[in-house]
DNA sequence: TTGAAAGCGCTAACAA
DNA sequence: TTGTTAGCGCTTTCAA
């Protein structure tokens, strides 16, 4: 007993049509007689027939398939990304092939360019700059990019991190702090939009900003970084992180040395993932909402794909998520 | 100027040869006179050609491409057996198509189905039951399942949770509990084992298991859980949770109703998420090794679709991570 | 070592 | 409404 897959032309020859009958058929191209569409939903029940997407795809040049790449899926931050996007993708029949490209940041041109050809579209956060992507152009296909490219004119999805930045430095400032240090990663092409903001808070007020800067933008690193941050002589009364994961190893290294958080010092973060809720204190940070720029994305990129007309550039606003992390200086 | 993709045959003409022979040297199939070779070389630069992987799937029936299933990416264990899963598919030179299912469930089989088309492979973590996925075999694609399938025969990759469970326990029994509870997720095919590891260390020892079952595997539903395990008459020392996120929200709850953890109760929860770190105080729990099941998966599939031989069954140990959540009882 | 020719499974004019 | 026919871009015998 083989395993033959049954083809377009088993089916016609089966029914007594003709393959182009039978691939009408398949994609209601058409309408059919009665006795035609019975016989051919007959057969193809009975042969148990389904086309055969690559060939499908070859001829269309669609594949109902999109790329969506990122810097590492296991940042809550990307991971919401990837949820709101296949969310999309799946309910308009399109599957998501997934990239996760902090790996190997070197092969990220080669396996994109590799990847275009099998898909109808490209969603991108990369860390690359924009005179490093203007290839990205000749990839010939739509794309949506996250952040902003001051440079290149693609479709962009992004967070407003320069007002995040102000909003949290804002709060800190009503709160009473007066040494505020700013932890940052400065290989990411949002770090100096969101130092930006905190900059022009803290210039707004009088104050003065100490920066610090990390090698990762992970939870390990936010640990390591700590004993530098407070151990000085005149240690920050108040700490913006450039994310979140970074603010909970920063909070576990502070409390671990003795620190109370936020008696000593108060602590903010960005993207408001969910583990900043149980931490203790929890804390308060900055919400970009993660999962609707996933969201906006993919359908920015759909719209482009079936050549809907579409916003070249969404923002999405920031909102400051208060918890206790931050508290006010008597 | 059109957007001329060149083909093999533009290739072919312009390098004075048939497009077999550029076939065959685009994929190093033989060797070739050193002017064909030279000239070929650089028609193909000079065209920017590059082969097209949907004609070239289409004949040989590979796509380089592994389908991915999984419950829900935004789930810790979940993201990383993806990481696990996709470093090793792209180490060689596979795509990984992601697949999340638990947006939808009941459309779990057809989305599948169709997938199985566009993919050399598929890894599947499904909730469903032996019985309902005896059509998989059907798919006649190379396979992988997480977890045990005790009626079917396909290769899988799973976690000892019963003995992960059974660790757990045995811990909390040795440090002198003698009310423990099981909080656990009875819609999950793990929860049987896991409760069962519980129960045979319990029953060792004499004692009695409360089982309190949860309607998701989240944060949020183990803090909604958390008053009906706390405030009843007697409430229990110890609790195994079925997983992290459960723990850490049962944690967060409990402290707002205002129990000491661990001096209360105790709690343990699986996986081994990288947030039960930054808790007050950190988590006690069973590492799984999710990143490394999603390795091995991925392993498993690979050698299935390229005809390696490999052992159909992959049972990863678990592991018990000592920390705060957990203390003796004098 | 190279090429001719026959498809892979399907779609898309265009005719009938 | 249905069928004919010509491919899509590539691989793969089989001969030369």
């Amino acid at each position: 007993m083989k395993k033959n897959v049954p083809t377009i032309r088993d089916v016609a020859a089966a029914a007594g049509v003709s393959t182009a009958t039978v691939s009408k058929f398949m994609n209601g191209t058409q309408r059919f007689s009665p006795a035609v569409e019975a016989k051919i939903t007959q057969v193809i029940e009975q042969l148990g027939y389904r086309s055969n997407p690559l060939a499908q795809s070859m001829i269309t040049g669609r594949t109902k398939t999109v790329g969506l790449s990122v810097l590492d899926v296991t940042n809550p931050h990307f991971t919401s990304i990837v949820k709101g996007a296949n969310r999309v993708a799946q309910a308009h029949g399109y599957t998501v092939l997934l990239v996760d490209t902090e790996e190997n940041p070197g092969r990220e041109r080669p396996q994109l360019e590799a990847l275009a050809r099998r898909v109808d579209g490209l969603i991108i956060f990369s860390r690359m700059q924009d005179k490093e992507l203007e290839w990205l152009a000749g990839l010939d296909k739509p794309l949506v990019f996250f952040g902003r490219l001051p440079h290149l004119t693609l479709p962009t999805v992004a967070s407003d991190d320069h007002r995040g930045a102000y909003m949290a430095t804002r709060h800190l400032v009503t709160l009473g702090h007066k040494r505020i240090a700013y932890l940052g990663f400065s290989k990411s092409r949002r770090d100096e939009e969101r130092m930006g903001g905190v900059q022009e808070c803290l210039s707004a007020h009088g104050l003065q900003l100490q920066v610090f800067d990390a090698a990762a933008p992970s939870a390990l690193e936010g640990e390591r970084i700590c004993s530098s941050i407070m151990l000085g002589a005149d240690h920050p009364d108040a700490l913006v992180c450039y994310n979140d994961l970074m603010a909970l190893g920063f909070m576990k290294a502070a409390q671990t040395l003795g620190f109370r958080i936020p008696a000593d010092i108060s602590v903010t973060g960005f993207d408001n993932i969910l583990y900043g809720n149980y931490t203790s204190p929890p804390l308060t940070t900055v919400d970009l909402h993660s999962e609707r720029m996933g969201v906006a994305a993919m359908e920015k990129l759909l719209d482009a794909i079936d050549g809907r007309p579409t916003a070249p550039f969404t923002l999405i606003e920031p909102q400051l998520i208060l918890r206790g992390s931050t508290v006010a200086r008597t």
